[in-house]
RNA sequence: AGAGAGGUGGCCGAGUGGUCGAAGGCGCGCGCUUGGAAAGCGUGUAUACGGAGCAAUUCGUAUCGAGGGUUCGAAUCCCUUCCUCUCUGCCA
């Protein structure tokens, strides 16, 4: 949630960088909502003063019927009417300040003064690239075929069991996943990031506190009577884990990873480009959270993302660095770098992280607030993939096949235990 | 799931209708004391919103799990709800 308080001193700011977003209306909006805030300052004000004199009453009764003074009717009804009056002002102050809140939750996230404009992934900026020699152009087969001809994983029995979107791994299949999870968590650990094992149902305010929610409940599964959803991604609980908490600035950087799986409703598209492993209901990911102090966030961002190209490159797998644009740009991130592996069965570009410097946006919401000294400030919160599995199972497949064979990155052999993958 | 008990400031804990944002203690900050430390003494120590001020600050309002109600007045009474503990049941 943009800050109210920001609005009003960088007014020109927060319409230009809108409309980098495509917000054409943005600058009424704006208006409206400080004009809505005056309305809010100015009830406040009156309702208070309501309220000081409702109190002075009450402790003036108090006292007479102390020292045996009957004589409190007169008092009584005063108070009754001032209170009548504070009752439609309170009313009325409740009802601004949700107008004002139904507003800014619905304006996505400031874009930073890097993310270039443009309306769609053709305006995205491609930052790097590196690209592993691969052999036999001609016959390289999409992950869908080698998985059934290696039987790695069961699209079918998922379906029947699940349905579409949940895939069964098996025997070597479930492997890889456990030993790229594995490689992954204990990558993060040595750069310094806390192993946590977060609940993977979340209730509505913590959907709320990372911008799930509300407008996004759609891609999130609902436990029905419960009011918990299933996690898109551990960036809900572990980014909540610190919601309305005060954290000294002498503990910071918060660095956590976690695995987990995550869920999406994904409701859609189909098509190629969602066959196999591209798109699923379910699949593993771990996720590294960051919680920072304002002037540290810009570097944690460039740390994460060194370090989500460095475990990529690990893997003997083509890949591409982009700066998304601000019309492909998330809610309720400021600025995102998107990392993509080659697949080259299929000759697509795979997502396989994001990584987002959220700046004030979700701790905002969530009241997470750092000290300094006497100051209170809002924190900084930044997440990436590290990484989302099954499109880096995808590329792995399709890049390291062979004929009759597909070899696993050599950094995944103490994990696996196997070196290739054979019929 | 059933029965009972309870949720108060960073922590412990008092408070059953009136001046309580809340005693007391611990912890922590600052000052005094000391050669230095401990002890001791003094003092301060929540959050949000609104007003005044360049600011330090100051005034007001709200907050004693959350939401609603009764009352001139609620931490205290009533209702709803969430959570914790103990016992019973069930269970990986």
């Amino acid at each position: 949630m943009i800050e109210i308080n920001k609005i009003r001193i960088e007014k020109e700011n927060y319409i230009n960088s809108l409309k980098k977003r495509g917000l054409e209306n943005i600058e009424k909006i704006i208006e409206d909502i400080i004009s809505l805030d005056d309305d809010r300052k100015s009830l406040k004000s009156k309702l208070d003063n309501l309220l000081f004199e409702s109190n002075k009453l009450a402790k003036e009764i108090g006292n007479k019927i102390k020292s045996g003074d009957k004589n409190i009717q007169d008092l009584k009804i005063k108070s009754t009417e001032i209170k009548d009056k504070s009752k439609l002002i309170s009313e009325g102050l409740k009802e601004k300040e949700l107008e004002i809140k139904n507003i800014l939750v619905n304006i996505p996230n400031v874009p930073d003064d890097k993310v270039p404009e443009g309306n769609s992934e053709e305006n995205n900026i491609e930052i790097s690239k590196n690209e592993v020699l691969i052999n036999d152009n001609e016959q390289l087969k999409p992950h869908w075929d080698l998985i059934k001809e290696f039987d790695l994983i069961d699209f079918d029995n998922g379906n029947k069991i699940t349905g579409a979107g949940f895939p069964i791994y098996r025997d070597k299949g479930a492997k890889i996943q456990r030993a790229l999870i594995n490689y992954f968590l204990d990558e993060a650990e040595k750069k310094g990031y806390t192993e946590i094992q977060p609940p993977i149902l979340v209730n509505e305010d913590s959907g709320f506190g990372t911008g799930q929610l509300p407008d996004k409940e759609g891609m999130m599964y609902k436990i029905e009577n419960e009011n918990l959803f299933m996690i898109p991604t551990a960036e809900v609980p572990l980014t909540n884990i610190y919601r309305k908490n005060i954290i000294d600035e002498e503990k910071l950087p918060i660095k956590n990873v976690a695995y987990t799986p995550c869920f999406r409703k994904e409701a859609g598209s189909w098509g190629t480009h969602v066959r196999g492993l591209n798109r699923l209901h379910q699949f593993d990911k771990v996720e590294i959270v960051q919680i920072e102090s304002e002037d540290k966030s810009d570097k944690a961002l460039e740390e994460m993302c060194n370090y989500v190209e460095s475990l990529i490159k690990s893997l003997e797998i083509s890949y591409r660095k982009l700066l998304l644009c601000a019309g492909d740009l998330g809610f309720s991130s400021s600025i995102t770098y998107d990392f993509e592996v080659f697949a080259p069965g299929q000759k697509r570009w795979l997502e396989c992280s994001s990584v987002s410097n959220f700046k004030t946006y979700q701790s905002n919401r969530m009241n997470l607030k750092i000290k300094k000294s006497k100051d209170k400030v809002l924190a900084h919160t930044l997440n990436g993939s590290a990484l989302a599995l099954p499109r880096i199972v995808a590329s792995i497949l399709e890049t390291h096949q062979d004929k009759n064979e597909i070899k696993i990155p050599e950094v995944l052999h103490k994990y696996t235990g196997f070196k290739k993958i054979n019929l």
